[in-house]
DNA sequence: TGTACATCAGTGAACGCGCGTTCACTGATGTAC
DNA sequence: TGTACATCAGTGAACGCGCGTTCACTGATGTAC
């Protein structure tokens, strides 16, 4: 019995990755529940032991996806913050290709007042995480007005990683997150 | 014959409208054809008189966009730019209530990287013309580095204007556009 | 000017297809005795 | 320990539906004589 039911947390869990990493690059309506669970290795009639309908499954992912990125916003801005590395890595060529495990944030911020209501509120609840990250950092560099700031330094790297997505260049792309960084280290002081 | 294809331009215009608002808020994979005709105050199969695909329709009216954008950017980046009312414009309430009819991308630029290829072309020349404008504005006020600037300022009013959409309240929303609007300002020197 | 014909923008039924969802079923695994 | 039974994750065929696209047709408009 318990053996059963790890197995089964295990496969919606894997159901859950591969349907976080589809919707990061290719947007919630992208995805297909076929193509979903074939990628997961099952046949499409199972997802419906495992989630209500499409909609819940997209509200779960949406969860994930704001799971891995807490973690990755704790990894440069926890107990001791280090704003400059974290833009520098937010804002670079490998995460600028790392569409599939990426931030979600550049990727789904457009299509987010479109979804589904669950899944829009855990968008705003990501939202916020990341922003407060942002800010706690700027708190420790001693900045003023810090809680405005972070929410200007938050635009400008969504913004920035979203427009170089979607050019058809690389290197205009490259060039663009680039213009960013530098805006963004000097205007905090970290040039 | 004259007064035939007058109508007959007229009416492709008129689906072409309703194109680019109805993307705008749906986003291009979020509109059917059906349902545009009906908009447009036709029936479906009309459609193929003018277009010849549902890709080639999303082509031309992601120009219409731009067309409509690029109007917006010469009315305050123009002769005589003024970018301190071009920045507040664009972060207003008014422009983040208009969705259907303002800049397409804070909506679009998420899933352009996904949009057919003409589409995509089309969208990169628009942010190229968004950013010139920019650049221009800056050099009038005499600025060093403009072109590099004019992307880092770009990136803030497009990622603040996406993410202030994808908020469910529009109180957080407003105030997370103003907190942009003056850490532009500041930063331009125009506080 | 009046009539017969040609054009063609727009109509609406029909197509094949992939979608989200349902459901009867299978067969591996855990439980009871 | 061995056997008979219950559970249930996953299978795969089937459903109704809306999609993009096609096409035979209509009827208003422009042209020719």
């Amino acid at each position: 019995m318990a053996d059963k039911s790890a197995h089964k947390a295990k496969t919606r869990a894997r159901i859950l990755d591969e349907a976080a990493a589809a919707i990061r690059s290719s947007g919630a309506q992208g995805i297909s529940v076929a193509e979903l669970m074939k990628r997961a290795g099952l046949t499409h009639g199972g997802f419906y032991a495992h989630f209500s309908s499409r909609d819940d499954l997209v509200a779960h992912a949406i969860d994930r996806m704001f799971q891995d990125s807490a973690m990755m916003v704790a990894r440069f801005l926890g107990d001791t913050p280090d704003l400059g590395a974290f833009i520098d890595y937010y804002l670079s060529e490998t995460a600028y290709r790392m569409v599939e495990r990426g931030c979600p944030l550049p990727g789904l911020s457009g299509e987010a007042g479109r979804m589904p209501p669950a899944a829009r509120t855990r968008f705003a609840q990501g939202v916020g995480g990341f922003r407060d990250g942002i800010e706690r950092a700027l708190e420790a560099l001693g900045k003023a007005d810090s809680a405005t700031l972070a929410s200007s330094v938050m635009a400008e790297l969504v913004g920035a990683m979203t427009l170089a997505r979607s050019m058809p260049d690389d290197g205009a792309a490259l060039a663009f997150l680039d213009a960013s960084r530098r805006g963004l280290r000097e205007r905090i002081g970290l040039a």
